[in-house]
DNA sequence: TGACATTCATACCGGTCGGTATGTAGACTA
DNA sequence: TAGTCTACATACCGACCGGTATGAATGTCA
Protein backbone atom coordinates (compact mmCIF):
# COMPACT_ATOMS: atom_id res chain seq x y z
CA UNK A 1 0.00 0.00 0.00
CA UNK A 2 1.41 3.31 -0.47
CA UNK A 3 0.99 5.05 2.18
CA UNK A 4 0.94 8.81 1.88
CA UNK A 5 0.40 9.47 5.61
CA UNK A 6 2.93 7.94 6.83
CA UNK A 7 5.50 8.87 5.21
CA UNK A 8 4.97 12.05 5.77
CA UNK A 9 7.37 11.51 9.05
CA UNK A 10 4.94 13.27 11.66
CA UNK A 11 5.86 14.61 14.95
CA UNK A 12 3.34 14.67 18.08
CA UNK A 13 2.82 18.41 17.42
CA UNK A 14 1.97 18.54 13.81
CA UNK A 15 -1.30 16.43 14.93
CA UNK A 16 -4.06 18.03 17.27
CA UNK A 17 -4.68 14.83 18.36
CA UNK A 18 -1.27 13.81 19.61
CA UNK A 19 -0.23 16.67 21.02
CA UNK A 20 0.46 15.52 24.88
CA UNK A 21 -1.81 16.31 27.41
CA UNK A 22 1.10 17.46 30.35
CA UNK A 23 4.49 17.75 30.08
CA UNK A 24 5.71 14.28 32.64
CA UNK A 25 8.33 11.74 31.68
CA UNK A 26 6.32 8.89 30.66
CA UNK A 27 7.22 5.75 31.66
CA UNK A 28 8.10 2.39 29.28
CA UNK A 29 4.54 1.89 29.94
CA UNK A 30 2.64 5.09 29.22
CA UNK A 31 5.54 5.32 25.91
CA UNK A 32 3.92 1.86 24.64
CA UNK A 33 0.28 3.60 24.98
CA UNK A 34 0.71 6.74 23.53
CA UNK A 35 2.69 5.00 20.71
CA UNK A 36 0.20 2.18 20.33
CA UNK A 37 -2.44 5.24 19.94
CA UNK A 38 -0.66 6.79 17.42
CA UNK A 39 -0.51 3.80 15.39
CA UNK A 40 -4.05 2.69 15.67
CA UNK A 41 -5.11 6.08 14.63
CA UNK A 42 -3.13 6.27 11.91
CA UNK A 43 -3.34 2.08 10.54
CA UNK A 44 -6.56 1.41 12.41
CA UNK A 45 -6.51 -1.77 14.66
CA UNK A 46 -6.08 -4.75 12.61
CA UNK A 47 -3.57 -3.43 10.77
CA UNK A 48 -1.81 -2.05 13.52
CA UNK A 49 1.62 -3.60 13.66
CA UNK A 50 3.02 -3.94 17.32
CA UNK A 51 6.84 -4.19 15.17
CA UNK A 52 5.87 -0.36 14.16
CA UNK A 53 4.91 0.34 17.73
CA UNK A 54 8.06 -1.03 19.07
CA UNK A 55 10.50 0.53 16.32
CA UNK A 56 9.00 3.97 16.76
CA UNK A 57 9.11 3.56 20.79
CA UNK A 58 12.49 1.68 20.73
CA UNK A 59 11.06 -0.46 23.12
CA UNK A 60 11.32 -4.04 23.23
CA UNK A 61 8.57 -6.67 22.33
CA UNK A 62 9.56 -8.57 25.99
CA UNK A 63 8.53 -5.06 27.45
CA UNK A 64 5.39 -5.14 25.88
CA UNK A 65 4.25 -8.49 26.32
CA UNK A 66 5.13 -7.66 29.78
CA UNK A 67 3.16 -4.38 30.27
CA UNK A 68 -0.02 -6.00 28.41
CA UNK A 69 -1.19 -9.91 27.48
CA UNK A 70 -1.94 -9.15 24.07
CA UNK A 71 -3.17 -6.74 20.88
CA UNK A 72 -6.70 -6.55 21.81
CA UNK A 73 -5.62 -6.05 25.62
CA UNK A 74 -3.59 -3.33 24.37
CA UNK A 75 -6.26 -1.67 22.16
CA UNK A 76 -8.61 -1.89 25.07
CA UNK A 77 -5.99 0.32 27.08
CA UNK A 78 -5.74 2.55 24.63
CA UNK A 79 -9.36 3.23 24.40
CA UNK A 80 -9.32 3.43 27.84
CA UNK A 81 -6.49 5.69 29.00
CA UNK A 82 -5.69 7.75 26.31
CA UNK A 83 -8.80 7.79 23.96
CA UNK A 84 -11.77 8.17 26.64
CA UNK A 85 -9.34 11.00 28.71
CA UNK A 86 -8.43 13.11 25.81
CA UNK A 87 -12.13 12.90 24.57
CA UNK A 88 -13.28 14.06 28.27
CA UNK A 89 -10.83 16.82 28.54
CA UNK A 90 -11.14 18.61 25.03
CA UNK A 91 -14.72 17.71 23.92
CA UNK A 92 -16.80 16.94 27.05
CA UNK A 93 -15.37 19.55 29.87
CA UNK A 94 -15.59 22.42 27.95
CA UNK A 95 -19.20 22.05 27.21
CA UNK A 96 -20.17 22.67 30.50
CA UNK A 97 -18.21 26.30 30.88
CA UNK A 98 -20.39 28.05 27.96
CA UNK A 99 -23.11 30.95 29.01
CA UNK A 100 -24.74 30.58 25.48
CA UNK A 101 -24.65 26.87 24.89
CA UNK A 102 -25.25 27.97 20.79
CA UNK A 103 -22.68 31.35 21.02
CA UNK A 104 -20.74 28.66 22.60
CA UNK A 105 -21.13 25.77 19.94
CA UNK A 106 -20.38 28.31 17.39
CA UNK A 107 -17.45 29.01 19.07
CA UNK A 108 -15.77 25.73 19.43
CA UNK A 109 -16.71 24.72 15.33
CA UNK A 110 -15.21 28.13 14.17
CA UNK A 111 -12.09 27.09 17.07
CA UNK A 112 -12.08 23.44 15.49
CA UNK A 113 -12.32 25.02 11.98
CA UNK A 114 -8.88 27.19 12.83
CA UNK A 115 -7.34 24.75 14.44
CA UNK A 116 -7.07 21.49 12.33
CA UNK A 117 -4.39 21.30 9.90
CA UNK A 118 -4.64 19.07 6.80
CA UNK A 119 -2.99 16.08 8.94
CA UNK A 120 -5.56 16.60 11.19
CA UNK A 121 -8.35 15.74 8.54
CA UNK A 122 -6.41 13.16 6.59
CA UNK A 123 -5.91 11.17 10.20
CA UNK A 124 -9.79 11.74 11.21
CA UNK A 125 -11.02 11.23 14.87
CA UNK A 126 -9.23 8.82 16.63
CA UNK A 127 -12.64 7.80 17.99
CA UNK A 128 -14.33 7.21 14.74
CA UNK A 129 -11.26 5.56 13.47
CA UNK A 130 -11.58 2.62 15.93
CA UNK A 131 -15.44 2.93 16.52
CA UNK A 132 -16.13 1.80 12.65
CA UNK A 133 -13.80 -0.43 12.64
CA UNK A 134 -13.61 -2.36 15.40
CA UNK A 135 -17.63 -1.96 16.90
CA UNK A 136 -18.98 -4.62 14.47
CA UNK A 137 -16.31 -6.94 15.12
CA UNK A 138 -14.98 -6.89 18.63
CA UNK A 139 -17.46 -6.28 22.13
CA UNK A 140 -14.83 -5.36 24.14
CA UNK A 141 -13.95 -2.30 21.92
CA UNK A 142 -17.68 -1.36 21.53
CA UNK A 143 -18.72 -1.18 25.09
CA UNK A 144 -16.00 1.00 25.76
CA UNK A 145 -16.69 3.21 22.21
CA UNK A 146 -20.16 3.44 23.00
CA UNK A 147 -19.63 4.58 26.63
CA UNK A 148 -17.50 6.99 25.56
CA UNK A 149 -20.09 8.38 23.24
CA UNK A 150 -22.79 7.78 25.39
CA UNK A 151 -21.11 10.58 27.62
CA UNK A 152 -20.59 12.84 25.37
CA UNK A 153 -24.42 12.85 23.96
CA UNK A 154 -25.94 13.57 27.34
CA UNK A 155 -23.33 15.91 27.99
CA UNK A 156 -24.41 17.65 25.16
CA UNK A 157 -28.27 16.93 25.34
CA UNK A 158 -27.90 18.60 29.04
CA UNK A 159 -26.59 21.45 27.87
CA UNK A 160 -29.28 22.33 25.34
CA UNK A 161 -31.41 21.35 27.98
CA UNK A 162 -30.61 23.99 30.16
CA UNK A 163 -30.32 26.82 27.25
CA UNK A 164 -33.85 25.10 26.76
CA UNK A 165 -35.07 26.09 30.01
CA UNK A 166 -33.64 29.54 29.77
CA UNK A 167 -35.89 30.25 26.76
CA UNK A 168 -32.46 30.25 24.33
CA UNK A 169 -33.23 27.36 22.21
CA UNK A 170 -37.48 27.20 20.70
CA UNK A 171 -39.87 24.99 22.59
CA UNK A 172 -40.48 22.22 19.63
CA UNK A 173 -36.46 21.23 19.35
CA UNK A 174 -36.44 17.76 21.33
CA UNK A 175 -33.20 18.13 23.25
CA UNK A 176 -31.78 14.28 23.29
CA UNK A 177 -32.95 13.83 19.36
CA UNK A 178 -30.74 17.29 18.84
CA UNK A 179 -27.94 16.31 20.75
CA UNK A 180 -27.34 12.94 18.47
CA UNK A 181 -27.83 15.07 15.47
CA UNK A 182 -25.00 17.66 16.46
CA UNK A 183 -23.04 14.97 16.77
CA UNK A 184 -23.81 13.03 13.77
CA UNK A 185 -23.28 16.50 12.00
CA UNK A 186 -19.96 16.72 13.57
CA UNK A 187 -18.56 13.10 12.59
CA UNK A 188 -19.88 13.28 9.36
CA UNK A 189 -18.35 16.68 8.78
CA UNK A 190 -14.80 15.64 9.78
CA UNK A 191 -15.62 11.76 7.82
CA UNK A 192 -16.31 13.77 4.54
CA UNK A 193 -13.48 16.23 5.11
CA UNK A 194 -10.96 12.85 5.76
CA UNK A 195 -12.38 11.66 2.25
CA UNK A 196 -12.16 14.88 -0.11
CA UNK A 197 -9.05 16.05 2.17
CA UNK A 198 -9.97 19.71 1.95
CA UNK A 199 -10.52 22.16 4.69
CA UNK A 200 -13.07 24.28 2.56
CA UNK A 201 -15.14 21.12 2.70
CA UNK A 202 -14.99 20.79 6.54
CA UNK A 203 -15.50 24.97 6.35
CA UNK A 204 -18.71 24.48 4.02
CA UNK A 205 -19.59 21.69 6.93
CA UNK A 206 -18.99 24.15 9.71
CA UNK A 207 -21.25 26.48 8.48
CA UNK A 208 -23.82 24.01 8.02
CA UNK A 209 -23.55 23.46 11.22
CA UNK A 210 -23.65 26.60 12.56
CA UNK A 211 -26.82 27.30 10.58
CA UNK A 212 -28.63 24.56 11.97
CA UNK A 213 -28.10 25.84 15.48
CA UNK A 214 -29.36 29.77 14.09
CA UNK A 215 -32.16 27.46 12.93
CA UNK A 216 -33.21 25.87 16.73
CA UNK A 217 -32.09 29.54 18.69
CA UNK A 218 -35.09 31.17 19.53
CA UNK A 219 -36.49 34.66 17.62
CA UNK A 220 -36.02 36.85 20.68
CA UNK A 221 -31.92 35.34 20.58
CA UNK A 222 -31.62 36.06 16.84
CA UNK A 223 -29.64 39.36 17.13
CA UNK A 224 -26.79 38.61 15.21
CA UNK A 225 -26.75 35.97 12.37
CA UNK B 1 -10.28 -11.35 17.28
CA UNK B 2 -13.72 -12.48 17.99
CA UNK B 3 -15.84 -11.84 14.90
CA UNK B 4 -19.16 -11.01 16.14
CA UNK B 5 -20.57 -10.70 12.44
CA UNK B 6 -18.75 -13.15 10.25
CA UNK B 7 -20.02 -15.86 12.74
CA UNK B 8 -23.73 -15.03 11.43
CA UNK B 9 -23.47 -17.15 8.13
CA UNK B 10 -25.16 -14.08 6.29
CA UNK B 11 -27.02 -14.39 3.33
CA UNK B 12 -27.27 -11.85 0.51
CA UNK B 13 -31.07 -11.13 1.20
CA UNK B 14 -30.24 -10.31 5.11
CA UNK B 15 -28.17 -7.50 4.29
CA UNK B 16 -29.64 -4.26 2.16
CA UNK B 17 -26.07 -4.03 0.87
CA UNK B 18 -25.69 -7.19 -0.59
CA UNK B 19 -28.93 -7.47 -2.00
CA UNK B 20 -28.00 -8.82 -6.27
CA UNK B 21 -29.39 -5.70 -8.24
CA UNK B 22 -30.51 -7.91 -11.04
CA UNK B 23 -30.75 -12.20 -11.45
CA UNK B 24 -28.15 -12.52 -14.77
CA UNK B 25 -26.08 -15.23 -14.29
CA UNK B 26 -22.50 -13.61 -12.68
CA UNK B 27 -19.84 -14.97 -14.45
CA UNK B 28 -16.57 -15.71 -12.50
CA UNK B 29 -15.40 -11.96 -12.76
CA UNK B 30 -18.72 -10.70 -11.40
CA UNK B 31 -18.58 -13.21 -8.84
CA UNK B 32 -14.76 -12.41 -7.52
CA UNK B 33 -16.28 -8.71 -7.32
CA UNK B 34 -19.19 -9.71 -5.41
CA UNK B 35 -17.63 -11.60 -3.01
CA UNK B 36 -14.45 -9.00 -2.61
CA UNK B 37 -17.15 -6.43 -2.11
CA UNK B 38 -18.56 -8.46 0.39
CA UNK B 39 -15.64 -9.55 2.57
CA UNK B 40 -14.26 -5.15 1.93
CA UNK B 41 -17.56 -4.25 3.36
CA UNK B 42 -17.18 -6.90 6.18
CA UNK B 43 -13.72 -6.58 7.21
CA UNK B 44 -12.34 -3.10 5.39
CA UNK B 45 -9.91 -3.45 2.72
CA UNK B 46 -6.47 -3.71 4.21
CA UNK B 47 -7.17 -6.95 6.60
CA UNK B 48 -9.86 -8.67 3.69
CA UNK B 49 -7.90 -12.09 2.88
CA UNK B 50 -7.77 -12.81 -0.52
CA UNK B 51 -8.24 -16.50 0.71
CA UNK B 52 -11.75 -15.80 2.05
CA UNK B 53 -13.29 -14.32 -1.20
CA UNK B 54 -11.77 -17.36 -2.81
CA UNK B 55 -13.02 -19.63 -0.25
CA UNK B 56 -16.43 -18.03 0.03
CA UNK B 57 -16.67 -18.74 -3.81
CA UNK B 58 -14.84 -21.87 -5.04
CA UNK B 59 -12.88 -19.59 -7.16
CA UNK B 60 -9.15 -20.48 -7.32
CA UNK B 61 -6.20 -18.44 -6.77
CA UNK B 62 -5.30 -18.56 -10.19
CA UNK B 63 -8.40 -17.12 -11.68
CA UNK B 64 -8.73 -14.04 -9.61
CA UNK B 65 -4.86 -13.24 -10.41
CA UNK B 66 -6.52 -13.69 -14.19
CA UNK B 67 -8.82 -11.60 -13.95
CA UNK B 68 -7.21 -8.39 -11.50
CA UNK B 69 -3.37 -8.06 -11.33
CA UNK B 70 -3.25 -7.41 -7.28
CA UNK B 71 -5.34 -7.12 -4.59
CA UNK B 72 -5.31 -3.04 -5.16
CA UNK B 73 -7.05 -3.28 -8.39
CA UNK B 74 -9.61 -5.59 -7.18
CA UNK B 75 -10.29 -2.86 -4.59
CA UNK B 76 -10.78 -0.08 -7.13
CA UNK B 77 -13.04 -2.31 -9.16
CA UNK B 78 -15.09 -3.19 -6.62
CA UNK B 79 -15.71 0.71 -5.94
CA UNK B 80 -15.76 1.52 -9.55
CA UNK B 81 -18.28 -1.67 -10.66
CA UNK B 82 -20.33 -2.10 -7.94
CA UNK B 83 -19.97 0.40 -5.03
CA UNK B 84 -20.60 3.62 -7.09
CA UNK B 85 -23.21 1.80 -8.86
CA UNK B 86 -25.65 0.71 -5.66
CA UNK B 87 -25.03 4.19 -4.74
CA UNK B 88 -26.19 5.98 -7.32
CA UNK B 89 -29.19 3.31 -8.44
CA UNK B 90 -30.33 3.39 -4.57
CA UNK B 91 -29.16 6.78 -3.66
CA UNK B 92 -28.56 9.50 -6.20
CA UNK B 93 -31.44 8.74 -8.94
CA UNK B 94 -34.46 8.47 -6.55
CA UNK B 95 -34.05 11.85 -5.97
CA UNK B 96 -34.82 13.38 -8.88
CA UNK B 97 -38.32 11.75 -8.84
CA UNK B 98 -39.07 13.74 -5.89
CA UNK B 99 -41.88 16.13 -6.36
CA UNK B 100 -41.87 17.62 -2.95
CA UNK B 101 -38.02 17.41 -1.79
CA UNK B 102 -38.42 18.16 1.89
CA UNK B 103 -41.28 15.73 2.12
CA UNK B 104 -39.48 12.79 -0.43
CA UNK B 105 -36.21 12.90 1.74
CA UNK B 106 -38.68 12.55 4.64
CA UNK B 107 -39.62 9.56 3.34
CA UNK B 108 -36.08 8.26 2.21
CA UNK B 109 -35.33 8.79 5.53
CA UNK B 110 -38.06 6.93 7.31
CA UNK B 111 -37.78 4.05 4.60
CA UNK B 112 -34.67 3.50 5.56
CA UNK B 113 -35.59 3.42 8.75
CA UNK B 114 -37.36 0.70 8.47
CA UNK B 115 -35.66 -0.91 5.69
CA UNK B 116 -32.65 -1.59 7.87
CA UNK B 117 -31.77 -4.87 9.51
CA UNK B 118 -29.31 -5.02 12.73
CA UNK B 119 -27.45 -6.70 10.36
CA UNK B 120 -27.22 -3.60 8.10
CA UNK B 121 -26.24 -1.14 10.73
CA UNK B 122 -23.64 -3.47 12.36
CA UNK B 123 -22.24 -3.44 9.15
CA UNK B 124 -22.59 0.37 8.35
CA UNK B 125 -22.43 2.14 4.84
CA UNK B 126 -19.93 0.39 2.32
CA UNK B 127 -18.52 3.25 0.73
CA UNK B 128 -18.31 5.09 3.65
CA UNK B 129 -16.26 2.27 5.23
CA UNK B 130 -13.79 1.72 2.97
CA UNK B 131 -13.92 5.58 2.60
CA UNK B 132 -12.93 6.67 6.10
CA UNK B 133 -10.01 3.65 5.62
CA UNK B 134 -8.30 3.98 2.62
CA UNK B 135 -8.54 7.79 1.81
CA UNK B 136 -6.00 8.94 3.81
CA UNK B 137 -3.60 6.13 2.81
CA UNK B 138 -4.36 5.39 -1.32
CA UNK B 139 -4.66 7.74 -3.57
CA UNK B 140 -6.25 5.91 -6.07
CA UNK B 141 -9.09 4.69 -3.66
CA UNK B 142 -9.40 9.04 -2.53
CA UNK B 143 -9.97 10.08 -6.13
CA UNK B 144 -12.76 7.26 -6.79
CA UNK B 145 -14.72 7.31 -3.57
CA UNK B 146 -14.23 11.61 -3.22
CA UNK B 147 -16.12 11.31 -6.68
CA UNK B 148 -18.81 9.75 -5.88
CA UNK B 149 -19.66 11.74 -2.49
CA UNK B 150 -19.02 14.96 -4.74
CA UNK B 151 -21.88 13.22 -7.29
CA UNK B 152 -24.42 12.42 -4.41
CA UNK B 153 -23.55 15.90 -3.18
CA UNK B 154 -24.35 17.68 -6.55
CA UNK B 155 -27.31 15.98 -6.96
CA UNK B 156 -28.77 17.04 -2.97
CA UNK B 157 -27.80 20.08 -4.11
CA UNK B 158 -30.09 20.42 -7.01
CA UNK B 159 -32.80 19.24 -5.56
CA UNK B 160 -32.52 21.75 -2.71
CA UNK B 161 -32.05 24.31 -5.03
CA UNK B 162 -34.86 23.42 -7.09
CA UNK B 163 -37.28 23.75 -4.44
CA UNK B 164 -35.64 26.57 -3.11
CA UNK B 165 -36.69 28.21 -6.63
CA UNK B 166 -39.97 27.02 -6.07
CA UNK B 167 -40.15 29.09 -2.84
CA UNK B 168 -40.29 25.63 -0.61
CA UNK B 169 -37.35 26.44 1.05
CA UNK B 170 -36.39 29.31 2.99
CA UNK B 171 -34.41 31.87 1.29
CA UNK B 172 -31.11 32.18 4.25
CA UNK B 173 -30.41 28.63 3.58
CA UNK B 174 -27.25 28.37 1.32
CA UNK B 175 -28.34 24.94 -1.01
CA UNK B 176 -24.73 23.72 -1.34
CA UNK B 177 -24.06 23.63 2.68
CA UNK B 178 -27.06 22.13 3.25
CA UNK B 179 -26.46 19.51 1.15
CA UNK B 180 -23.33 19.16 2.93
CA UNK B 181 -25.14 18.58 6.24
CA UNK B 182 -27.50 16.40 5.23
CA UNK B 183 -25.33 14.11 3.93
CA UNK B 184 -23.24 14.55 7.37
CA UNK B 185 -25.92 13.68 9.41
CA UNK B 186 -26.94 10.64 7.45
CA UNK B 187 -23.28 9.59 7.37
CA UNK B 188 -23.05 10.32 10.86
CA UNK B 189 -26.28 8.83 11.73
CA UNK B 190 -25.05 5.70 10.12
CA UNK B 191 -22.03 5.80 12.43
CA UNK B 192 -23.45 5.97 15.74
CA UNK B 193 -25.97 3.57 15.07
CA UNK B 194 -23.08 0.98 13.82
CA UNK B 195 -21.26 2.62 17.16
CA UNK B 196 -24.05 1.61 19.72
CA UNK B 197 -25.78 -1.58 17.40
CA UNK B 198 -29.09 0.04 17.95
CA UNK B 199 -32.20 0.81 16.01
CA UNK B 200 -33.24 3.46 18.65
CA UNK B 201 -30.04 5.50 17.92
CA UNK B 202 -30.82 5.27 14.06
CA UNK B 203 -34.42 6.28 14.47
CA UNK B 204 -33.37 9.15 16.82
CA UNK B 205 -31.07 10.27 14.38
CA UNK B 206 -33.54 10.33 11.72
CA UNK B 207 -36.09 12.20 13.85
CA UNK B 208 -33.23 14.42 14.13
CA UNK B 209 -32.73 14.88 10.27
CA UNK B 210 -36.84 15.09 9.94
CA UNK B 211 -36.63 18.15 12.28
CA UNK B 212 -34.47 19.95 10.34
CA UNK B 213 -35.78 19.37 7.42
CA UNK B 214 -38.49 21.08 8.93
CA UNK B 215 -37.10 24.19 9.88
CA UNK B 216 -35.33 25.08 6.23
CA UNK B 217 -39.26 24.38 5.24
CA UNK B 218 -40.87 27.75 4.28
CA UNK B 219 -43.43 29.16 6.64
CA UNK B 220 -46.15 27.99 3.89
CA UNK B 221 -45.10 24.74 3.17
CA UNK B 222 -45.48 24.06 7.17
CA UNK B 223 -48.56 22.31 7.04
CA UNK B 224 -48.27 19.13 8.51
CA UNK B 225 -45.11 18.76 10.92
C1' DT C 1 -5.55 -30.75 -37.80
C1' DG C 2 -2.37 -27.74 -35.77
C1' DA C 3 -1.20 -23.10 -33.66
C1' DC C 4 -2.50 -19.96 -30.41
C1' DA C 5 -5.05 -17.40 -26.86
C1' DT C 6 -8.20 -17.64 -23.02
C1' DT C 7 -9.45 -19.32 -18.60
C1' DC C 8 -8.51 -21.12 -15.13
C1' DA C 9 -5.99 -24.88 -11.28
C1' DT C 10 -2.09 -26.21 -8.27
C1' DA C 11 1.99 -25.70 -5.86
C1' DC C 12 5.03 -22.87 -3.97
C1' DC C 13 7.60 -18.56 -2.14
C1' DG C 14 9.43 -14.80 0.89
C1' DG C 15 7.80 -11.74 4.26
C1' DT C 16 5.22 -10.23 8.12
C1' DC C 17 2.26 -11.11 11.68
C1' DG C 18 0.99 -11.92 16.84
C1' DG C 19 2.67 -14.59 20.35
C1' DT C 20 6.02 -17.39 23.41
C1' DA C 21 10.06 -19.34 25.79
C1' DT C 22 14.00 -18.28 27.99
C1' DG C 23 17.60 -15.44 29.85
C1' DT C 24 19.30 -11.51 32.59
C1' DA C 25 20.36 -7.13 35.06
C1' DG C 26 19.05 -4.69 39.00
C1' DA C 27 16.26 -3.73 43.12
C1' DC C 28 14.45 -5.35 47.23
C1' DT C 29 14.16 -8.62 51.19
C1' DA C 30 15.33 -11.99 54.79
C1' DT D 1 25.02 -12.78 51.09
C1' DA D 2 21.54 -15.73 49.10
C1' DG D 3 16.91 -15.75 47.36
C1' DT D 4 13.18 -13.52 44.98
C1' DC D 5 10.65 -10.41 42.24
C1' DT D 6 10.29 -6.80 38.69
C1' DA D 7 11.28 -5.17 34.25
C1' DC D 8 12.75 -5.91 30.62
C1' DA D 9 15.88 -8.21 26.19
C1' DT D 10 16.66 -11.77 22.62
C1' DA D 11 15.61 -15.49 19.81
C1' DC D 12 12.42 -18.14 17.88
C1' DC D 13 7.79 -20.17 16.26
C1' DG D 14 3.71 -21.47 13.35
C1' DA D 15 0.14 -19.20 10.74
C1' DC D 16 -1.23 -16.44 7.30
C1' DC D 17 -0.54 -13.06 3.91
C1' DG D 18 -0.18 -11.30 -1.14
C1' DG D 19 1.96 -12.76 -5.11
C1' DT D 20 4.14 -15.93 -8.79
C1' DA D 21 5.50 -19.82 -11.78
C1' DT D 22 3.86 -23.40 -14.26
C1' DG D 23 0.72 -26.43 -16.35
C1' DA D 24 -3.75 -28.13 -17.97
C1' DA D 25 -8.03 -27.81 -20.13
C1' DT D 26 -10.95 -25.45 -23.57
C1' DG D 27 -12.22 -22.69 -27.26
C1' DT D 28 -10.94 -20.11 -31.78
C1' DC D 29 -9.46 -19.76 -36.10
C1' DA D 30 -6.42 -20.71 -40.32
Amino acid sequence: MSVNLAMQQLTDNDVYWWRPLDDTEPDTREQILFAAYKEFHLNGFQSASLSHILARTGVTKGALYHHFPNKTALGYAVVDEVIARRIQLSFIEPLEHFDDPIEGFIELVRGAGNTFSMTDIQLGCPLSVLAQEMAPIDEGFRIRLTAIYEQWHSAIAAVLSRAQAEGRIIESVDTEIMAATLMSIMEGSLSAAKVTQSLDTLHACGAGLVQVLQLIRSPAERVNG
